[in-house]
DNA sequence: GTGCGCAAGATTGTACACAATCTGGCCTGC
DNA sequence: GCAGGCCAGATTGTGTACAATCTTGCGCAC
């Protein structure tokens, strides 16, 4: 009954807030969590062993990347993404990333290149066992790997947050119909980096980004289960 | 002795912790509170009349947007950019805020351009009154204004960060001998705003913010007060 | 006299307990 | 029969107490 003493018998040693935040944050990545679940604080503090203190911290570290809305006194939500931020978040990352792609290029050394590649082998195998969660979530790091190559904290910083933010929205949008295209293109993407070729890079970063962007489904429409209020209002 | 009463006998009604980071938030873009600055935690909680606990989520919130440092047992303190990080940001504001800008540009209607031109009054009269402080902020807040306008959350979030970090640049590395040039560059771009002219507003804000990096001290030198440990060890 | 070790004070990290607020069901009155 | 108010349960917000960690000053040994 120890919440710190997981199922392979290894203990954790007491998860501070950072800790917590970092596995909530997994745990979205991954879709485990759907937009809109209930954090319950009493609830995570049993899960992880920590008492509510250490949650509401994490649980306010989370709010402050967007990835968790808190509502006073209502509790904390996995965040649902609207349309409008959707399209705002893609925007962002159109402006930030195929720069950051093409300084990437330029930087990228043989041990950079051997990472990203190990990274697409990685994302290749989840797919293959239908693990779609670890797919998305090695997808983004692949975006973060690239804006750590670039060199560039602060950008680097934005870019995560937008990746974290893209999972959500993903999640919540993503057309069953459209295929998961992005093999060859974080493929293609690795080859300009490891060519040193910054202009490809950035071209490829910017159509790749395009690409996700049109797969998703951003018609105006209230989001699945928003509010029952408004879902109904009509 | 009440900390809620301040000086004109006014009683704030216990602020939460959102209220302590503004506070602290505003101290910071003032310059108030010089970089570097140990923030007790203790002390804190009686300046404001609330508990650490409050205290610690406000600057926990602080630490996240980077204004603050948190050290873990040791407590925190004002953020201290690095050269390398005052390089980032500006690079990064360079990167967003010429494109806000121009949308700006397309989107403001005359109350925008009202506000505007109210808050460039308020900034000339606080360098009228030398309350540079004051001006330093309100220079900031015309910039997360112009984010507003164009209407971009995300990249406006974004840009309200890099301005605060600024703020704490600024205090650091801010080269006496440069006059604050920066009276003709906002009125300017209000003109371009004004106008509609979105090409002209990108430009403007595009070297207005080069004006603002290259009058920055930013060679290779440690930060004025940064560590005796590394001062010294020369 | 100098350097190391140790202990006391101070400060932060965490847990717990109480107060405030919200949700949902029940009851009364119209 | 239905609307409105009220009360109980649950959940979050805040304050306080204790534990862990670091700093700092003193003392002892070399």
């Amino acid at each position: 009954m120890n919440a710190n003493a997981d199922t392979k018998g290894r203990k954790k040693p007491a998860p501070d807030a950072d800790a917590v935040a970092e596995a909530l944050s997994l745990a979205i990545h991954r879709h485990r969590l759907a937009p809109g679940t209930k954090l319950g604080e009493e609830e995570l503090a049993e899960i992880y062993g920590v008492s509510r203190t250490t949650v509401r911290a994490a649980l306010r570290a989370l709010s402050h990347h967007r990835l968790v809305e808190i509502r006073r006194n209502r509790g904390a939500f996995v965040a649902q993404p609207s349309i409008r931020e959707a399209h705002e978040v893609f925007e962002a990352r159109a402006m930030l990333e195929p720069g950051l792609a093409a300084r990437a290029a330029e930087r990228a050394g043989p041990e950079e290149v051997a990472l990203l590649a190990e990274h697409i082998a990685d994302e290749h195998a989840a797919l293959a066992r239908a693990d779609q969660g670890a797919a998305l979530h090695l997808s983004g790091k692949f975006h973060n790997e690239i804006a750590r190559i670039a060199d560039h904290g602060v950008i680097a910083g934005f870019v995560e947050a937008l990746v974290a933010r893209s999972s959500l929205i993903i999640a919540l949008y993503w057309r069953r119909e459209s295929a998961l295209c992005e093999r060859h293109a974080h493929h293609a993407l690795l080859d300009a980096l490891e060519g040193g070729d910054a202009a490809a890079a950035e071209e490829l970063m910017k159509s790749h980004l395009v690409d996700l962007h049109s797969a998703l489904d951003l018609r105006e429409r209230p989001a699945p289960t928003r509010s029952l209020k408004e879902a109904l209002g009509s």
